[in-house]
DNA sequence: GGATAATGATACGGGTCCGTAACGATCGGG
DNA sequence: CCCGATCGTTACGGACCCGTATCATTATCC
């Protein structure tokens, strides 16, 4: 069964967790970051830069610098590949797995608050 | 009646449209842009920098400079108050109007894709 | 009218990110 | 072995954004 939800109701949702975002900002991290971040906990490892470029549909360098912030904020790691050390592979860190269970709460709880008109 | 949604089913949907952002990429917005943007389109006016930043929690700089650029993106549009002359009134566009239409889409489109469990 | 307050814009130094191009390191096939 | 291909990273010049402090303009109030 798929998930109902108009264009009113997303518009309100996506503006309402957005200034949750700005305001908490304890990360604010930018749609890339975003979409890497949500990437590498959501589906199934093993990660390269190689990989998430071509999903994005981005430059391998934008992959890296994202990681060295995305590193920097602990909210994942990287590891070189012991059976190919040209690859790296992306970890996840606790930290990282709490900011995305908090996105997940923030989006599920305006969700909540978001009547049927 | 509330919107139903559970949490592995948000950050499901909130990746997608981020990989869709990124891949489209005709803005690129910033999590600051985007809420400014939505405050402006779903709220009533009349909208102007101090709201703005009040509402955000941030400082005027980080308003003007945003206006700036989704100004330059054509997404929004400035006009001095001819009430009192010191404010300034953030306008809606039509460039700006198709641009959250296009999100809202693409929000519910997703949305639509994912499954119940 | 002059002092005060309020608004939005700007200056500045510092940081981050971009895209292109080049780089060192590593693997694999002949 | 060695040469080409494939990794991820770094260099570079340019653009954008940040926060603080300051500015010019306009309104208000005595």
């Amino acid at each position: 069964m798929p998930l109902e939800i108009r264009p009113s109701q997303a518009l309100r949702l996506w503006r309402q967790v957005h200034l949750d975002l700005v305001r908490d900002d304890e990360a604010d991290l930018s749609a890339r970051q975003t979409a890497i971040l949500l990437t590498v906990y959501l589906e199934l490892p093993p990660h390269t830069v190689r990989g998430l470029a071509q999903q994005l549909g981005v430059t391998k360098p934008v992959i890296t610098r994202a990681l060295d912030t995305l590193g920097k904020l602990g909210l994942l790691t990287r590891k070189r590949d012991e059976a190919d050390r040209r690859n790296v592979v992306i970890q996840r860190t606790v930290a990282g797995a709490l900011a995305v269970e908090r996105l997940a709460d923030l989006v599920t709880e305006h969700a909540k608050e978001i009547g049927g008109s």
